[in-house]
DNA sequence: ACCTGAACACCGTTCAAGT
DNA sequence: ACCTGAACACCGTTCAAGT
């Protein structure tokens, strides 16, 4: 896990993982199917580590919580990137995306009813604000900056 | 460039590039200095040809224009998937990017001024398009979604 | 200037064999 | 059930040698 989240997906070989597992590299493959299959793993430990943080704050401004969260995936390097350089390459992991995209999106629709938004918008501007993480995830930037892109997007959409 | 754009990156190794241009594979490295610079290559052929489409619908909706932009590089497969994917590893590719990036904000803020908007919050707003853009590209639409949701963050913002 | 065969140092993955 | 050494089929890239 500490290596994909340093090194990324493609830089972390297999046997760079069963070195620092004190096992022989073939070993790894009794235990997940395929590199892919590994990634998976990481990626589902990040989760369940990041998510109950984003949840918990559940009467903070929707501004601290959306922050909260890219903040949260950030700090797992270029993780969501390759997830999505992998989606075209492996079924495992465009399934895991395609049900972490309805999460993220399914979070953000109820937080934008709970702000006064009509479930039918809701759905249109939760789309948005996904793509607009994502961008925010995909590309570096200041704290600052940050904070200005989320602040303005949700003036915008609420 | 045909490879490349049904293939995607990885799959496409040097050697069947080679094969297809009917040279030893080493060949290629006489005219670009490694996978990367061959992307490059490909990607300015893109832009070259993709980027003139859009520009000469001067006096179109702004919808139009967009769904026009999305739709050239969408016909280029996963490339641009394929670019952030490759933006950690290579400098040339980040530099593309970068100044891709650029173009393409540089453009949304013209056309939001032009639309109406002061100069300052185009600025920004531009940073949100070019993002709800690159989510367009990134993941499967139809047409119909991605109509609805050109049109609806073109709403929000102008 | 342009192209090649052969090699290098990797890579993810498989398989038969061990305990 | 768990782990291994050895091999397989690739990969991008380099280098010395050819014309």
């Amino acid at each position: 896990m500490a290596l994909f989240k340093e090194q990324g997906y493609e830089k972390t070989s297999m046997s760079s993982v069963a070195k620092a597992a004190g096992v022989a590299a073939n070993t790894i493959y009794w235990y997940y199917a395929n590199k892919d299959d590994l990634l998976i793993a990481v990626l589902n430990r990040e989760v369940m580590q990041a998510m109950p943080q984003v949840i918990a704050m559940q009467n903070a401004p929707l501004t601290e919580r959306v922050l909260k969260l890219i903040e949260q995936f950030e700090s797992s390097g270029s993780l969501m990137t390759d997830v999505h350089s992998r989606v075209s390459h492996s079924e495992v992991v465009r399934n895991w995306h395609d049900r972490f995209h309805q999460m993220v999106e399914q979070l953000s629709v109820s937080e934008l009813i709970k702000a006064g938004l009509e479930p039918a918008a809701a759905q249109l501007d939760a789309r948005l604000m996904v793509y607009v993480i994502e961008g925010l995830l995909a590309h570096p930037h200041t704290m600052e900056e940050r904070v200005q892109v989320v602040e303005h997007a949700l003036g915008k959409l609420v």
